[in-house]
This record gives structure tokens, C-alpha cells and sequence, in this order.
DNA sequence: GCCTTTCTGTCATTGAGTGCCATAATAGGA
DNA sequence: TCCTATTATGGCACTCAATGACAGAAAGGC
């Protein structure tokens, strides 16, 4: 604290972007170039043809975007996201189970096609390393918060190198299931949601042996 | 098979390149590429500054790497190699901890500052997004061969669902301790070997309570 | 209305990465 | 040794992703 007076002065011009809405912007670009991205590839979807499908410049989408691989973060990270939130609201009191059929996911209202251009992108990375790239990158960034959860369930602290390795292996799991889903949708395979559910417990159950996923009584 | 004949004949002109040269080329250019980035910075580093250090054209370059940030790949997957290896040695009847220790590695003898190049990128990847994702990815192509390392100690198969999630989650373990010392490193706080074997056999042992990490009788 | 701040577009420029073709290097066969 | 087939490399032109600089447009307070 170097300056004394709080500088209650009123902001004058026009305000920032609210994050919010630079979000839905983001969300808005990445679901254009995810859907060009299905349609033609990476390699022969160029920046213009993104901004174009916006409507915005190609400037402006580069202030939004550090590079046209980067578009499909925002559907990768909300999918992600989701999943995050069903599990903080994961009562001590049941198995992880039970919480994933209980806290049946609704989608989002919004957009019910983003789940699906989220795992198609998925089914993708196998080919393309930069869709794998960041693919890895958003789910690797979903640890700490599934660090958090654990903890509270375990009653430490998030930090522990244990309690983060164990978020690891929570993320793993959800990692390698959904990668499986992914690649039996884009190959036609039909996987109903109980199917997911018992597989992604029967992984965490199989890989931690109760540590995590049981109730706590 | 269509052609009846075995077509014996012996090939005529240049033969290619072995994959070994190959490997070590690519090799010779990420030490160099390390140490550039190393001492400028990721973006003030221009492939024709790699190019022209590993005394290749830039031509030549982009038919090794397909983009500069890729250059980091081999000495990243150089390590990552080793530790594999070093697990694919563990004995049924030692725990890990007893392998770790009894495993005492002498560093790849060949470039002893390759070990301290690739954790100083793994320290960079903390703010350069190009390298953490490289990072990411080169850490999950391990898995499939841990798969293999579980499967064996287990009995099961390497493509059992908990099977892969445990390898995953080894390989996660591996990940953050290398991570933490990477950057207790480039921070100037000294870590023993004893330490890292330390915390990753209690990383292992925390997350999976035993089902990974024990001998087996 | 004016002023201030942020957002967006246009233009010019840089630099990563590729295609194309010529040339050098390597190896077998005459 | 010369010829020929095949591969590795270099040089050049080119495309296009990405950035910097500047100018309007949009959104607020006065």
C-alpha cells in the first residue's frame, strides 16, 4: 500500500469488457472454428475463413485468440468445466457412484451441440498433436480444483504432494474415459451414460482402491 | 500380396537414414535449441539462430522439427525415456522405493547437462504455454508403457481400463514431483536424490494406497 | 455537447513453415 | 572408375499466421 488515498475517483471512459462477456465472445469464436475445423481440418481452415464465420475482423480475433489451434479452448474447457462443478457439489455423504448418477448433467441449455464438438475435437487430437496439446492442457488445469475437492473430503490440505497426485489421478481417470467416449462416438459406437459412469467409477475405483470415490461415513 | 516375387534385388542408391542418426541429429539440435532458449527467451530465439548453431540451413531445420517450440521434444522425451527404462528394470519382489534407491542412475553419460536442460524447460513451461503443452504430451506417451510395466507386475492386460488409469496415475506422480524439483532448482533450493525418491514413492503410495509401489510376495 | 477510455478495423511488417528444384552425398552395378 | 539410383541438404520463392501502429467507432461520465 504506497498510495494513501483509496482514489475513489469514478472510472470515466467506456468500461472494460466484462469477463463474462469476453467469455461468450471466446465461446461464440470457438464454436465457429470447431465446426470449420470438423468440416475441413486444421491445416485447411485459415484464421480469415474463422473471423469471417464471426463476423469480425481477423485483427480481432487474433486479440482474442493467440493462434487458430487455441480456438477449440473454450469448448474444450467448458466440458471440462462442468464436470468440475458436478463434482464440488459431491456430498461427503455419498459414493462417487452414487453422486454420478444422482447429479444427472442437464448439458448447458445454451448450446446442446458444444458437448459434442468438445468430444469431437477429443476424437481429433489422436491425429492432430496441437488439438492434443491443448487438450491436455485444459484438463491438466482442472487438477488443482479436483485438488480442492479432495481435500475437503479428505480433510487436508490441497497443497500435499499426496492430495495432488490423487487429484492427478481423479483427473486421469476422467481423462482416459472420456477419451474413450470420444473416439466410440466418432466411430459410430453408442455409449449411454450409465456405461460412462460405471466405467469412469470402476477406474477410479480400480486405480486408488477406495481412497477416493467411496462414501465418507 | 499381389507380387508373387519377393523382389530380392538389393536397393540401389543412398540408403536412408538410419532412425538412430536420425534421433541423435534431432537430439544434437535440441541441445542447442535448449540452450538458446535457455539464455533469450522461447520468442527472441529465431530458428534460423537454431539452425545456424547446429550449423544446419533453415531449410533443413524444418525437416527435422515441424516448429520451433517442438526443438525442446527430444531432451524432454530423452528423460522421460530414462525414467521408463529405469521402471521397466523394477524386480516383482522390491517395492519402488527399493528400486529407486538400489537404481541409482548415472545420468545419460553421453551429455551430462541434458538432465538440468530438460528440467530448466520444464521450469520455463510454468510461464511459456508452447512448453507446457510439449511437456504434457511427451509425459502422456510414457503411459501406454507404464501400462505395460502394471500390467506385468498385475498379471492383467495393458489395455484394462484400470490397468491405463493406474499407469496414468503413476505417470502423474512422476510428473509433479519432476515439476516441483524443476522448479526448486531454477529457484536455487537444493533437492538430494534422496528426496525425490522420497516423495515419489509417498506420492505413489498416498494415491494409490499400495495397489502400485509395493513388492508383491 | 466534450472528454476519456476501450474496442475494433485497416495497413504494413515480421517470421515461421512449405513447395519446388538443383546439387551434394552415398551406395550398388557396369 | 564411371554410371546410375536414391536420399539428404541447400537455396529460393511463397503462403499465411501473428503483431505493431495508428485511426476511427463505441460506450460511458461530465
Amino acid at each position: 500500500m504506497t498510495t494513501v488515498a483509496e482514489t475513489p475517483r469514478a472510472p470515466r471512459g467506456r468500461r472494460p469488457m466484462s469477463e463474462r462477456r469476453r467469455d461468450l465472445q471466446r465461446l461464440e469464436i470457438s464454436r465457429e472454428a470447431v465446426r470449420l475445423f470438423r468440416a475441413q481440418g486444421l491445416a485447411a481452415t485459415s484464421g480469415e475463413q474463422i473471423a469471417e464465420g464471426v463476423g469480425l475482423s481477423v485483427r480481432t480475433l487474433w486479440r482474442y485468440f493467440r493462434s487458430k489451434e487455441s480456438c477449440v479452448e473454450p469448448l474444450l474447457s467448458q466440458s471440462s468445466a462442468a464436470f468440475v462443478a458436478m463434482l464440488r457439489r459431491w456430498p461427503r455423504d455419498r459414493s462417487l457412484e452414487e453422486h454420478l448418477i444422482a447429479d444427472a448433467r442437464p448439458s448447458s441449455p445454451t448450446s446442446p451441440g458444444d458437448d459434442e464438438a468438445a468430444l469431437a475435437v477429443i476424437a481429433m487430437s489422436r491425429a492432430e498433436p496441437a488439438f492434443r496439446a491443448i487438450w491436455l492442457v485444459v484438463h491438466e488445469r482442472s487438477e488443482p480444483v479436483l485438488a480442492e475437492v479432495i481435500a475437503d473430503r479428505l480433510g487436508r490440505a490441497p497443497e500435499e504432494l499426496a492430495v495432488r497426485v490423487q487429484a492427478a489421478t481423479l483427473a486421469a481417470a476422467l481423462r482416459i474415459t472420456t477419451e474413450d467416449y470420444a473416439v466410440a462416438l466418432a466411430d459410430g459406437v453408442a455409449i449411454t451414460g450409465e456405461d460412462m459412469v460405471a466405467r469412469l467409477s470402476e477406474a477410479v475405483r480400480a486405480a486408488t482402491h477406495g481412497v477416493i470415490g467411496e462414501a465418507l461415513t
